[in-house]
This record gives C-alpha cells, structure tokens and sequence, in this order.
RNA sequence: GCCCAGGUAGCUCAGUCGGUAGAGCAGCGGACUGAAAAUCCGCGUGUCGGUGGUUCGAUUCCGCCCCUGGGCA
C-alpha cells in the first residue's frame, strides 16, 4: 500500500533569535493538537527565565526539555537529542503530534540525524585542559591525530579540547571513530520550517528585545542566581545577555550599556545561526525548498536568505501531511508574514 | 560679526613632505559531530564637505563657500 511507507512527520520550527518561534509554536500546536518540544541550549537550565526568553504563558500547551537542569551542570548536546527523541516517542504514543521549536543548531542536528557515538564530555579533563596553552593542546593533537588536527583551526580549542577528551577516554583516535562510529538517527519524518526575514527587521526585533531584557531584570535574575548557588562561575553563564549582565556586576560594564552590549551579541548570534541554518541542511542531505545558494568563499557581497512567504494555514497543511519514513524536508519561510496580530 | 579647531568608511579617528587612503569599533561572508546563545577563520565597505585655482597629477597646497564644535563679542 501507498501509505503504509509514510507517516505523520514531527514538525521542526527553527530560524535565528527573535524570529518568532516559540509563539508560532503554540499556536501551530492549538491547531494539530500538537505538544511543543523546546530545541534550546539555554532554556534547558532552571532560573535563566528572563536572558533565555522563556514563554511564560503557555495557553494549555504542554512544553517539554526546559528546566531539565541547575545551572550548575551542563547540558550536552548527544544527551539532549536522545531526550527529544524520546519525548517525541512519548508524545505520539499519547496520539498528540510533536513541534519541536528552538535554535541550537546542534541540537537540531544530534536530535534528528544523531551524533556518532562517542565518549560524553568529562568534567575533570576539560578542567585540566582549561590550564593550558592552546597551542600545547593543538600540537599534542598533531602528534595523537594528526588527521583531525588538520581539519581544525590551531586556534579553535574547543573543538581540539574536545578531540583530545576522546582520545584520552576511548585511547582511540577521533578520526577513527568518526568513520567506524554509529549514529542513532530519529526514525519518524521531519520537516523544518526556517523562519526567515530580512536582516534589518529582524535586528529591530533583537534591539526591542534587549532593551526589554534589561527592563525586566534580567541582571537582577542574574544575582539571584549567584546568590543561589554561590558561583559566578556557572556554565549557563557564557551565553548572550548573562555574559554581559555579569560584566555589570562585575563592575566591567556601566549598566546604562547593557541593552546596546546585548543587542550586538545578540544580533552576531543571528547571524552565526543564519549562517547555519541557511548551509548546514544541504550539507546534511536534507532537502531544501527552496535551495539556498551557498556563497562562495571570494563572494563577499551580502545576500539574504531564499524564501517563500507561507500562510498559516499552508504550514498547518504541511504538518499535517504524511510523509516517507527516514525524510527531512526544510522549508525557507517568511518569519514576517507569519507574526500574529 | 570676528578668532580658533575640525569636516576622511556606518561611528571614533589616523594619514598622505602632492602620485585617489588605513586602524579600532560597527557590519558582512564562512566553518561547525557531547561547550553550539559556545568556539573559530576570512573580508575595508570611501565623491577624503563643496567649488575654483596652482600642477602632468590635488583628499593633501592656495582662495572662496557650506557645515560642526569652542572662544570673543
């Protein structure tokens, strides 16, 4: 039969910052009776409401993966694409349809096609790498994998730090597990709306959005957090709004330039995830509608994504439609024509 | 009105003893396999205020005009 290959697909709202994703999740939810599933690396730790812009009102829809930790632990992005898998299992099972709905491009990336299987981080080791030079680090991977250390850049430490994590926990080469590793892969169909807008409006929007942080206390949300744990050290703590409201309490950062510090890390994370989210679906052989012109490298000239404007009642269609087991399909969409009155 | 100082990239400014110019910030492009709101790489985007003069050649020197800031009235 026709339909016995094809199945209800679990529908994927993404796009940079500040393009309105979680709000067209809910309201996407109310239509398909759907559950939203939050894909975000900063709304997963308990307390860091205001800097992550967490949805305060739900509207009866239930919402998954946030608050799941302290801010005093970490998250990792392997462990986090299981978590939504199994919530996706967990939320068709109840005969409810999931929207997974965020922009942490891995965790995009692991939750759907999965990461190979590797050691997880270790706490003790990045702790002693966190003491040395990056160029000790780089050279020591030379030495140990030489064909990773050729693929990243001397100075990229992190991911050096995370090539020598593996080798020191596995005695093994990362290259090698790359290629012989296994990925455990989502087994329903996808489809990925990137929401999509012209540059200038959506660094309004994140401008609005930052003086709105601030206003609402974000750094005060910051001391009560501190004042709870004890630390200022705490992981959550390097991502954008919290790195800069920390700067002010560390006297590093005059509080009346707080908004504006915010709004230019915010407006670069933007356009890192652009950046991701217009290439890395190609790359990953999802197909793409429409196709999105990669740049060459020499082309410096300033191109906006490719995109259709959709109705709602279009996207709802679209989730609504069967689909192949085991396909990913991503449409570019207009974030603009979607925003609700 | 007069006297200073200045007008060069989106912003702050450097510079050219006359051969069409460069830093920081902002911005743009890219990479991305357990930190991803992280991490890293690459790229100057320009009527040098206007106009006339001198000159082979003026953003640079000279005159006039306009604008901005400060001072004196």
């Amino acid at each position: 039969m026709v339909v016995s290959g094809r199945q209800n697909p679990v529908v994927v709202i993404t796009g940079p910052t500040a393009s309105g994703k979680s709000d067209l999740a809910i309201e996407l939810c109310k239509e398909i009776d759907g559950e939203v599933i939050s894909l975000d690396s900063v709304q997963v730790y308990k307390g860091l409401d205001i800097g992550s812009a967490k949805v305060r009102d739900f509207q009866g829809i239930r919402h998954h993966l946030i608050d799941l930790l302290p801010p005093t632990e970490q998250m990792d992005a392997a462990r986090f694409g299981r978590l939504a898998r199994e919530k996706v299992g967990e939320i068709f099972a109840r005969g409810k349809r999931p929207v997974v709905a965020g922009g942490s491009g891995l965790y995009l990336v692991s939750f759907v096609d999965g990461l190979t299987d590797m050691p997880p981080a270790d706490k003790e080791l990045r702790e002693r790498f966190r003491k040395q030079k990056t160029q000790d680090l780089y050279n020591r991977l030379v030495e140990l994998d030489p064909e990773i250390a050729k693929e990243l850049h001397p100075e990229d430490r992190i991911r050096i730090e995370r090539a020598l994590e593996v080798i020191a926990i596995s005695g093994r080469k990362l290259s090698i597990l790359r290629k012989e590793g296994l990925k455990e892969r989502l087994k329903f169909p996808v489809v990925v709306f990137v929401l999509c807008w012209e540059r200038e409006r959506l660094y309004e929007r994140i401008n609005l959005r930052s003086r709105k942080l601030v206003d609402s206390g974000i750094v005060e949300e910051a001391r009560g957090i501190i004042k709870e744990y004890g630390s200022r050290d705490l992981f959550p703590f390097r991502s954008v709004g919290y790195k800069e409201a920390l700067e002010v309490i560390n006297g590093n950062l005059k509080e009346e330039d707080l908004a504006d510090a915010i709004a230019q890390a915010t407006r670069r994370l933007a356009k890192r995830q652009m950046t991701f989210f217009r290439n890395q679906p190609e790359i990953l052989g999802w197909e793409c509608e429409p196709r999105q012109e990669t740049l060459k490298k020499a082309d410096k000239k300033p191109k906006s994504f490719n995109w259709v404007d959709l109705s709602f009642r279009e996207l709802i269609d679209i989730s609504l439609r069967g689909l192949e087991l085991g396909l990913r399909r991503v449409y570019y969409i207009g974030g603009e024509a979607l925003l609700l009155p």
